[in-house]
DNA sequence: CGGTGAAATGTAACCGGTTACATTAACAGA
DNA sequence: TCTGTTAATGTAACCGGTTACATTTCACCG
């Protein structure tokens, strides 16, 4: 393999001045420069860049802990990471943890053991045990988000988005909402509950724990569901799902007992996936900036790893906008 | 920071012990390992990683080019990627090119310059330039395949698959049949065409040129496309889409149109993506086994790297399945 | 012409592991 | 007791860059 001295060989010049013509041309003489770029070229000279990590104590890796990449939402959000990554020149290391903590502990080690240098969580979980003592590697939470994260955060106000679905439903006529909700344990699911029974009690209505049932964010969860809710005495006349996956499963479903909606039945989603404008009926939902999520964590990581900012408590939270689409109407 | 020396002064050993200790535990005296994992545990030492890649000139990454990871197919082979990798204690360095050659070229390079161990390209492109010489860097080609690839591949056999779809429809009595192709000079979409053609020619039916719409595997695309195939004089009562997404666009577009599908219009996708059971109607489409193309990716990719096995001409052939659901039907 | 300072370049230490080779220790057999 | 052999451990070179510091070169000025 060629490496620097092969190079300073064959320009006549030391490694040092080989390594200053790369990294700092200014400080050598032009003619020299081009002395050794010719070299450079001749040789097909690509520096070794685990040496100059090793050397510089930096990786400019990133990596992201992202609980599943099927989902589309996350999906967008990663695009967002690795477009801003990239152009900051700094590549990502993606881990699928499917929320095994084992998973996401090895991989938070790659910070740890220099691999990279920092990290972004998009779970609402602490991968640093307190035995990383207050060195604390650099670490960026978006999306779903821990209630006293040890970082900045990245996030929506899922509980006033969830209100806004729920006073557009309420608004229609429905008083009888059923809710499909996210995993348990979860303050993002926690949050988007909070904010449907907020409106419920503003319209005066009394909370029906049986109306929300559990889901996981999968197509197949929100089609369960949906048949929970279906098999109840008095069925609901409108159902919020917490994401769109789920919604788009419950429609099914909806359709398979020969309900229409949004005559029947309306349902709402949230995130605003590709998929949501195109289903039938197209989906009312939350559109979130997932990409912008995305390209703000890496800002946000990015000040803290150079300790432009070191406070902790760097906090955004993004915007979100209701998109009223087909699939809710009036109450029948 | 702690590193190997220090734990070797509180040990009261040499350096060269703790590694051992650490690495070939069995070629050192039992007291002494204890000692040394007593020192390891008592620092909270964690090896530098940067400097054994540096070292030992292996990093345990791979880098995988993806055109686009908001495909929902992309996504499922990145999570097979990803396990296979992380089984093998390998982590990955994900890259959204968007079809851009700079940035596919520019995370190529980290192979060549030491930063990743190999590459696993998910698009019909080679990043090697021939100045790369013959040390080509270890490479595997999966999914969308260059037909002289320089490397492993990992592929489907589109021509039979797209062949199947087109019999189940010619089966079901439908005679004009259009197309929504993938993006241009894509092999995997000419020999989707190819496959298209084949059975339309064993049918006895002329190629009509005019029922082949360009698409670019986003459900906006389908939509478009189906539009442009309805505004014919004689609209198709069948047609195939080359993924789901645009399958999905172009129902979405068919029944704001007015048509039912399929008593109407059938229409079949590709990819057999998770929405594909939950839309409205389910859609006939071809399941792939989408993990499974990236954990076979990953084992050829390290067979490559051990250099297991050197010849490049390690071709997977996966298996496809027709899966008929209900957006497809006999011809009105 | 010698002195001065700036610019250009060279020398070598250094980053933190790994490992070839050297050394020491321990023990068996003569 | 001495020698040979093996196991355990230590010493130091090495990987390929970066960079502090030393040295050389050279223009310019008194």
């Amino acid at each position: 393999m060629t490496n620097i001295r092969k190079v300073a060989e064959l320009a006549g010049v030391s490694v040092a001045t080989v390594s200053r013509a790369l990294k700092t041309p200014d400080v050598v003489a032009p003619g020299t420069r081009d002395k050794v770029l010719a070299a450079v070229e001749q040789a097909g000279y690509r520096p070794n860049l685990t040496a100059v990590q090793f050397r510089s104590q930096r990786t400019r890796n990133l990596v992201v802990l992202v609980p599943t990449i099927a989902n589309t939402f996350f999906a967008r959000v990663i695009g967002g990471i690795q477009e801003a990554a990239q152009r900051r020149g700094y590549g990502i290391l993606l881990c699928n943890t499917l929320g095994d903590e084992r998973t996401e502990r090895a991989y938070a080690g790659m910070v740890s053991t220099r691999q990279a240098d920092g990290l972004i969580q998009l779970r609402a979980y602490d991968p640093f045990t307190a035995s990383d003592g207050k060195a604390r590697p650099p670490m960026v939470n978006a999306c779903e988000v821990l209630d006293a994260a040890p970082c900045p955060t990245v996030r929506l106000d899922n509980r006033a988005a969830a209100r806004a679905v729920t006073e557009h439903l309420l608004t229609l006529g429905h008083r009888r909402i059923g809710m499909i909700k996210g995993p348990r344990n979860s303050p993002l699911t926690r949050d988007r509950l909070l904010g449907f029974q907020d409106a419920l009690a503003v319209a005066g209505l009394l909370p029906d724990e049986s109306l929300v049932c559990p889901g996981d964010f999968t197509p197949s969860s929100g089609y369960r569901a949906a048949g929970d809710l279906l098999s109840r005495a008095d069925p609901p006349t409108a159902i919020f799902c917490e994401n769109d996956e789920m919604a788009m499963g419950a429609m099914r479903r909806l359709k398979e007992a020969g309900l229409r909606v949004p005559e029947d039945i309306s349902v709402a989603g949230f995130d605003d996936i590709a998929f949501a404008s195109f289903c039938d009926p197209p989906l009312t939902t939350i559109a979130q900036p997932a990409e912008e999520f995305g390209r703000e964590a890496v800002a946000l990581l990015l000040d803290s790893i150079d300790g432009r900012d070191a406070t902790a408590d760097e906090h955004r939270i993004m915007p979100f906008e209701l998109v009223v689409r087909e699939s809710t109407g009036p109450v029948a």
